[in-house]
RNA sequence: GGUUUGGUAGUUCAGUUGGUUAGAAUACAUGCCUGUCACGCAUGGGGUCGCGAGUUCGAGUCUCGUCCAGACCGCCA
């Protein structure tokens, strides 16, 4: 028997009892006549103490014990003379009676503590060992625990979880695929999953009116803190619904989440807004809604008062930052830089303090009568202490995603984006298509399969780019952390919706030619939605990256720097595959 | 594909205007220490300053190239 006892669950309770433990050694502390040793597995520590006077040999055995040994002992539990209050096995320790080391190790290259000295990449390339830490694996116990509620509360909404195929077909709309080669089909591919859609729907035409999955998703995109190439989705579909029945019921399932992750009780329905509100009034289709700073559009106000870069703007809107008028000349133009940068490229800020005498001193003064800043400080309900940033531009969409920038970067300034404060949103109506300058054309917005509003149906004939979707998005501060739709049901609508996107009838055969054919035999109206895991667990753990709630990620690269992969193939493996090019070494 | 920040001891970092033998903390090793729990004290070992080229009497420091890593833009139906 290799243990009685886990090193998490020995109390006062537990004194004199003979106990096995096993575990890694955290920290030896040699005080001369005697040592402890604090014994570390998943469930805690556990000090273990080794007296001179009782047992010297022993005693210069634990001396010699180094970090991260795998050992086993047995002992005796006592109540300790000096209790520590900060450790729930503080109040006993074990007097050891038998020492056996079951493993040495080397000395790690960063010490496997809460704050470790170890950086991103090198606790990567040696995740086992940081997965030893207690922060790393919570973050994976969070990720379980979020899991089976998630089966938990859709298997008593009768819903039923199927494992759809990974090596699938390739699809050229939405992101790169990534593909594998087939030995026995030369030259022909499969792709992986970027999202079980299409199967789903065929499980709804079968029948399987409440399907689930959680499932591996894969997209060959360049990465973020909050993107990964292979990532968890929440994968459900349902018959004979309309999108408030599907938003009611993943509404209740963000409410159990709530509930039995993070004790918190949300008794009122989540907000709503549409696609349309969300740009216009903070730029974002997925806005951060703990704090307000509507956009307030100045075209009216501020244009016309021979302030040239105004006069020429499709564009002008600003935020209130309240309480902010004590920004220093410093923190605005650092603020003027911050919206400078390439990545936002804004040309400028312009900047109004509300003065405590109730009148506006701005960056424009010179082009803008006072009575003119005072309408302006009325639009945004300003009062005396707050800031008013405003930018402008000549495209207005452009220019409202650079005021959304600046509204996150003034909140975060300000600390209104606090992790343990959540606010949640639906965005719905979406519109179906977005114009692609790349590929000149319609793009769908959300996928090919989503239906349009039934009373905007006519307007695909006439003007398909003002078309809405029955597609809604779940934000949470400012996270995407799922979206679905009702999709189309049958043959004919996927028909034009193909021709619309630009397939010739011919291509949409080729590539979706089995869900259209599904559709002939009886399809009932579906719909769905998807959430990302990674998104929500990492939200309920306060991470800044999904990678820390993902057992072995991928760095930005699409690397997995502890395997070194991808790698190279030998040049049989190819030749089987009928690969006939390897890219030079470098 | 682009913007940007970084790469110096096992690790995390400092290193001034280009100038003597490249430092600190921590980790590690050795010794002392009977109530520690970030134990303490003393001593010690440990460096291809990412790599390559260039400028210079002299480069960790400046220039160019390159590799790696992070954040972001494009991209992500």
């Amino acid at each position: 028997m290799y243990r009685s006892h886990s090193c998490g669950e020995l109390r006062l309770a537990d004194v004199n009892k003979e106990v096995t433990l096993s575990g890694w050694v955290q920290r030896v502390r040699n005080l001369g006549g005697m040592t402890f040793v604090d014994l570390r597995d998943r469930y805690g520590i556990t000090q273990l103490a080794f007296n001179m006077e009782t047992n010297a040999e022993l005693c210069e055995a634990a001396r010699k014990l180094g970090r991260e040994f795998v050992i086993q002992v047995v002992g005796n539990v006592i109540e300790r003379s000096s209790k520590n209050k900060d450790l729930p096995t503080g109040e006993i320790e074990i007097i050891v009676t038998k020492l056996n080391i079951l493993n040495k190790s080397e000395v790690p290259p960063f010490t496997i503590e809460d704050n470790t000295d170890g950086g991103d990449e090198l606790r990567m390339k040696y995740r086992y060992l940081d997965l030893r830490r207690s922060a790393v694996r919570k973050n994976l116990e969070l990720r379980h625990k979020m899991a089976f509620e998630v089966r938990s509360y859709l298997d008593k909404q009768g819903f039923l979880e199927v494992e759809t195929p990974v090596l699938i077909g390739s699809t050229p709309e939405g992101a790169r695929d990534f593909v594998v080669p087939s030995r026995m089909n030369p030259g022909q591919f499969y792709a992986l999953p970027q999202s079980p859609q299409t199967l789903k729907q065929l499980l709804m035409v079968a029948g399987f009116d409440r399907y689930f999955q959680i499932v591996k998703c894969f997209r060959d995109e360049d990465l973020r803190a909050d993107r990964q190439p292979e990532f968890t989705q929440i994968d459900c579909e349902m018959s004979f619904v309309e999108q408030e029945d599907i938003i009611q019921l993943f509404e209740g399932m963000a409410k159990h989440l709530f509930k039995t992750i993070r004790n918190i009780d949300i008794p009122e329905a989540f907000p709503r807004m549409t696609w349309h509100d969300a740009m216009k009034y903070y730029g974002s289709d997925k806005p951060d809604l703990r704090f307000d700073m509507k956009f307030v559009e100045l075209m009216d106000i501020m244009k016309g008062s021979g302030f040239s870069v105004f006069d020429n703007a499709a564009y002008i809107g600003g935020i209130c930052a309240k309480g902010a008028a004590t920004y220093t000349r410093k923190q605005l133009d650092q603020l003027t830089d911050f919206v400078k940068r390439p990545q936002i490229g804004a040309k400028g800020m312009v900047y109004a303090r509300i003065e405590a005498d109730g009148n506006v001193k701005s960056s424009v003064d010179k082009f803008y009568q006072q009575d003119t800043l005072q309408k302006m400080k009325a639009a945004f309900n300003a009062e005396p202490g707050d800031l008013i940033l405003i930018l402008s531009g000549d495209d207005a969409m452009k220019t409202r995603k650079q005021l959304c920038e600046l509204r996150l970067e003034v909140a975060s300034q300000l600390g209104l984006r606090d992790k343990d404060k959540f606010a949640c949103l639906w965005v719905i109506d979406f519109p179906m298509y977005e114009w692609s300058e790349e590929e000149g054309r319609l793009m769908a917005m959300h996928h090919p399969f989503t239906s349009p509003k039934p009373e905007d149906v006519p307007l695909l004939d006439t003007d398909p780019a003002s078309v809405r979707a029955n597609a809604y998005d779940m934000v949470i501060n400012g996270v995407e952390v799922g979206g679905g739709s009702i999709r189309i049901h049958d043959a004919e609508t996927q028909a034009k919706i193909f021709k619309i996107l630009g397939f010739t009838p011919e291509k949409a055969q080729e590539q979706f030619g089995f869900l259209m054919n599904a559709f002939k035999y009886g399809a009932p109206p579906h719909g769905g939605l998807a959430y990302g895991l990674d998104r929500w667990v990492s939200l309920f753990a306060g991470l800044d990256s999904i990678r820390d709630c993902i057992a072995f990620p991928k760095n930005n690269s699409g690397r997995d720097v502890m395997l070194d992969a991808p790698s190279f193939l030998e040049q049989k493996q190819l030749d089987e595959l009928y690969l006939a090019t390897k890219p030079v070494e470098k």
